[in-house]
RNA sequence: UCCUCGGUAGCUCAAUUGGUAGAGCGCUCGGCUGUUAACCGAAUGGUUGUAGGUUCGAGUCCUACCCGGGGAGCCA
């Protein structure tokens, strides 16, 4: 609301989210005509603001007119109108506004690109700046924001510092295969893929840090699950062993999902998102599964998987199927994961790390360790995978000063938004998703 | 990089064995006082992805290339 008399009678402006709180008020509203029907002498325009839709109601004897304005609008026309609010079990939204007056903003110059009926993923990702404004579309990214907010309102109740990574950094964490590479001065630097190893170092000085920004893979991945930009929900803490570590992400993943479900209750419904199964699979704790007991349970439901082997879509499908829950796949073999993980002290031959497998086949949402924390052992550990010391001098540092046991993880910010909206594809998760053949818009 | 499917009107798709390229939607016009992606009627709309080949004749068959969807691998 931006004006408010203390009447409470005229030309408050509100939200179209406001709307039923105002049944029997003459209102503004600023937004777009989404769509029009008309059946003669009366006319239904629907009006959008971005916290919904509404109806309004022109009829031409009592306007004439406001209903040939009306009549002539295009679809995404920015009006404002005034009127009286009223409840009525025809209108879609179950309340409705009659017009009292219409004013233009702004008419398209051209029809409106997107039209309400189908279109191929190609033809909707092309025009994405007009897309994000139909349908499901504006729901899913009102999620996004809830994510977004629940994440931080649950680290900083938690006691974590916010913090960043960077982005242009001159070392890898995994291998530079998978690096966006740009000129920096003539020396070659890269996108950041994780901002892991710094937040080990921000730890450090801070205790429990997180941050949540955008990470780069230069993969030629062309699935439902890839971005080549995407937001990682990336937090370290010092002092947390593995245990403390798997604890804190399953409190997290029921802390956003209790939150998202609150607040967008109305968003999920208008997805169609099952949100009592969303809420059960939450439910604490998640189970945790030995790598090598993981296996074993494919092995028995017919996968071609032995020890050893990292496991693809199908695998984390049946996973998820099993326990239809998050699920915990914990201790992996050491040649399956980075340097920097520390290893089990029960068996050296694995380390103590685990990925999160969501369920309903959405895939890996967070991978996390415990971090080596002894500088020969981490030294040892990089000799093994043929890593340089030099550029990690910095990160072996932390090893030297202070060294503490810690622990931390990364959570894929649109896989998580994918699987709480109950969406197939992750590109509509992202205002502008990049992806292998996607730069524009 | 590999597998697979596809590219025909602005959009979504059809077109029999190789034989006159069509429909729905959108836009435009007309009708309808309760529409729900409204409905009904009319009109508009084409270098069939590109290049070459076979043929009397190619959207259809052949070759090469380009672009895209889905999936795999890799990963979050």
């Amino acid at each position: 609301m931006i004006k408010h008399s203390l009447k409470g009678d005229t030309m408050q402006t509100i939200t179209i989210d406001e709307a039923p709180r105002h049944v029997g008020d003459e209102i503004t509203l600023r937004g777009w005509l989404y769509n029009k029907r008309s059946s003669g002498k009366i006319m239904f325009l629907q009006l959008r603001d971005g916290t919904g839709v509404i109806q309004g109601i022109v009829t031409e004897p009592e306007s004439p007119e406001m209903f040939a304005i009306a009549d002539r609008l295009q679809r995404e026309t920015s009006i404002i109108v005034t009127g009286t609010l009223r409840e009525d079990k025809r209108a879609p939204s179950g309340c409705e506004l009659q017009l009292s007056t219409l004013k233009v903003v702004h008419e398209p110059t051209e029809a409106f690109p997107i039209e309400l009926t189908e279109h191929t993923p190609a033809f909707l990702m092309d025009h994405r700046h007009l897309w994000m404004r139909t349908g499901r579309q504006v729901p899913i990214l009102r999620i996004r924001d809830a994510v977004f907010r629940a994440l931080r309102d649950f680290f900083h109740e938690k006691g974590f510092v916010a913090t960043e990574a960077p982005v242009l950094t001159g070392t890898s964490v995994e291998g530079t295969t998978t690096l966006f590479e740009v000129d920096y001065f003539g020396e070659k630097a890269y996108l950041g893929q994780s901002g892991q190893l710094y937040l080990e170092a921000t730890a450090m000085a801070l205790g429990k840090v997180y941050w949540i920004g955008p990470v780069f893979r230069a993969e030629k991945s062309k699935t439902r699950k890839h971005l080549t930009e995407f937001w990682m929900a990336e937090a370290e803490m010092a002092y947390y062993d593995h245990t403390d570590n798997l604890r804190l992400q399953e409190e997290m993943i029921a802390y956003v999902v209790d939150a998202v479900t609150t607040e967008r209750k109305t968003e999920l419904e208008q997805l169609k998102r099952d949100i009592d199964l969303l809420r059960e699979e939450v439910t604490l704790p998640f189970p945790r599964i030995d790598y090598a007991d993981a296996v074993k349970l494919l092995q028995n439901a017919g996968h071609d998987v032995s020890f050893g082997d990292d496991f693809g879509a199908p695998q984390e499908a049946t996973l998820g199927d099993h326990f239809h829950k998050p699920v915990f796949i914990e201790r992996f073999p050491v040649n399956m994961k980075p340097f920097y993980m520390k290893r089990d002290p029960q068996d050296a031959s694995r380390v103590l790390a685990a990925d999160l497998i969501g369920p309903e086949g959405y895939g890996e949402l967070i991978g996390g360790s415990q971090r080596a924390d002894n500088l020969e052992e981490l030294i040892a550990q990089m000799k093994e995978k043929d890593l340089p010391l030099q550029p990690y001098e910095w990160y072996l540092d932390l090893r030297r000063y202070g060294s503490v046991p810690h622990s931390g993880f990364g959570l894929g910010v649109a896989r998580t938004i994918g699987w709480i909206c109950g969406i197939s594809h992750i590109r509509e998760t992202i205002p502008f998703a990049r992806q292998l053949n996607r730069l524009y818009p």
